[in-house]
RNA sequence: AGAGGAGUGGCAGAGUGGUCGAUUGCGGCGGUCUUGAAAACCGUUGUACCGAGAGGUACCGGGGGUUCGAAUCCCUCCUCCUCUGCCA
């Protein structure tokens, strides 16, 4: 979440920010901000004073027992009754605000840097880069849910009797081809300098505040309610949080991991024509690469990460195109978020396939996530991250684009992962 | 899952109601000494909030309670260790 300071100081900035994403009431609500936190504060200074007062009186009565002055002790007892009552109604007082204020700073998300564009929705994201050839297909093409019937690799009706729509069951050669892919996009990421981590998928309540999921999306996790767990919707989630409440040493920066887990999301209320197949799961698998990055490096470690994932497809051979998201269609927490969609050509769309996302310090003050500087005082550090692939979209386009008449042929980077290259 | 034990500052480890944010040791940082280093010695060494500052407040696993006063007593939850059981 935002600090406080940063709206105070920079109210214009963080306002206009705010505006670009279309946040509702933006002015009032940062004036609704200051106002809990002077509240807070004032009622802080009260309530510290009469602490303090209460505080000394008690180490009177101490000295006063010790000296075995019982008769003086009893009377300065009844003095600090009437300081507790006060102390407690002005500690509920500073709970309140404070509760309030925290509330309150939940419902505002993050402020854009400034080449954000302006936009409503999907429709207003800048286009930056368009790589690689559009495959021409042969007049029979078939979209991905038809090819993995054809070559019987992935079940969705199977998927359904055991678990429900939006869990496929990957058989024989589809497989084969998830636990390349995974394989790959690890071993990329190591070579990029990135340190694997197999982190827990589920994840406490914590966890979920601390990187923003709670309490903005509460709806679209899955919940195990009887031990207070969710299950993550991308690893995002557990591996930020490996950094909550940690204060790093400047030396350390930039820590960079990677890790593969299943992802979970309801995903209520998003199902329609566009997501047929492959296109939207509630479990699908995914590579997330995480960074921490001092302040003044993030936004380079953003450019690093945004191509490296851009390699990963070039070495796929599929066609993909890097989106600026505007204001309108950032994700809650993000300040700058680069949109990798890939081209599939049976269904002649553009798939969405990776996020590649700077939160500058928005997760980090949840987090408590800061390291020290020279000046040994404590700062909030940037925290980044971006899928390093999903996998769906990317099989997907995989199948429908390489698609032949002998049957569906592989990247070549895949083959020494798969152990064949055609399906 | 049952029984028992334990959770204190970066680590180790005192403290069982009173001037304790907390003895001490190690580690870290600064200094003296040295050509340099080690050793020795001296000093320093948590986080957050409030305050212009002086300074104040809070935190001894989390939350709640008793008390004028809690690291210390009570309740509850969490975690770890040992034994028994179960299990991949």
């Amino acid at each position: 979440m935002l600090l406080v300071n940063t709206i105070r100081d920079n109210f214009e900035i963080v306002l206009e920010g705010l505006q670009k994403r279309n946040f509702p009431n933006a002015e009032a609500v940062l004036h609704q901000v200051l106002e809990f936190d002077k509240n807070r504060k004032e009622t802080q200074v009260k309530r510290d004073s009469l602490q303090a007062e209460s505080n000394n009186i008690s180490k009177q009565i101490g000295m006063l027992m010790k000296d075995g002055k019982k008769e003086e002790a009893e009377k300065i007892k009844t003095r600090t009754t009437e300081i507790k009552e006060q102390i407690k109604t002005l500690e509920e007082e500073y709970n309140t605000y404070e509760e309030d204020l925290r509330q309150l700073l939940y419902t505002i998300p993050n402020v854009p840097h400034y080449a954000v564009p302006k936009g409503k929705s999907a429709e207003d994201n800048e286009v930056i880069l368009q790589h690689g050839e559009i495959p021409v297909l042969q007049e029979d093409k078939l979209p991905h849910w038809e090819l993995i019937k054809k070559y019987d690799i992935i079940d969705f009706d199977l998927g359904v009797k055991i678990t429900g729509a939006g869990f496929p069951v990957y058989k024989g050669r589809g497989a084969r081809l998830q636990r390349a892919l995974i394989n790959f996009f690890l071993d990329e990421a190591l070579h990029a300098g990135y340190t694997e981590v197999q982190p827990p998928i589920l994840v406490n309540e914590d966890s979920g505040y601390g990187t923003g999921q709670l309490p903005d999306k509460e709806g679209q996790m899955y919940e195990a309610t009887i031990d207070k767990l969710y299950l993550i919707p991308t690893a995002e989630v557990p591996i930020t949080n490996m950094y909550r409440d940690v204060i790093l040493n400047e030396l350390e920066f930039p820590i960079k991991n990677v890790g593969y887990t299943p992802c979970f999301r309801r995903e209520a209320g998003s199902w329609g024509a566009h997501v047929r197949g492959l296109n939207r799961l509630h479990q699908f698998d995914k590579v997330e690469i995480v960074q921490i990055a001092h302040p003044e490096k993030s936004y380079e470690a953003l450019e690093e990460m945004s191509n490296y994932v851009q390699s990963l497809l070039q070495k796929l051979e599929l066609p993909y195109r890097v989106l600026r998201l505007c204001g309108g269609d950032m994700g809650f927490t993000s300040a700058l978020t680069y949109d990798m969609e890939v081209f599939s050509a049976a269904q002649e769309r553009w798939l969405e396939v990776s996020s590649v996302s700077n939160f500058e310090s928005y997760q980090a003050n949840r987090l408590k996530l800061r390291f020290r500087g020279e000046d040994k005082k404590t700062q909030l550090a940037h925290t980044l991250n971006g899928s390093a692939l999903a996998l769906p979209r990317i099989v997907a386009a995989i199948l429908e684009n390489n698609q032949t008449e002998e049957g569906i042929k592989m990247p070549k980077v895949l083959i020494p992962y798969l152990g064949f290259d055609i399906i």
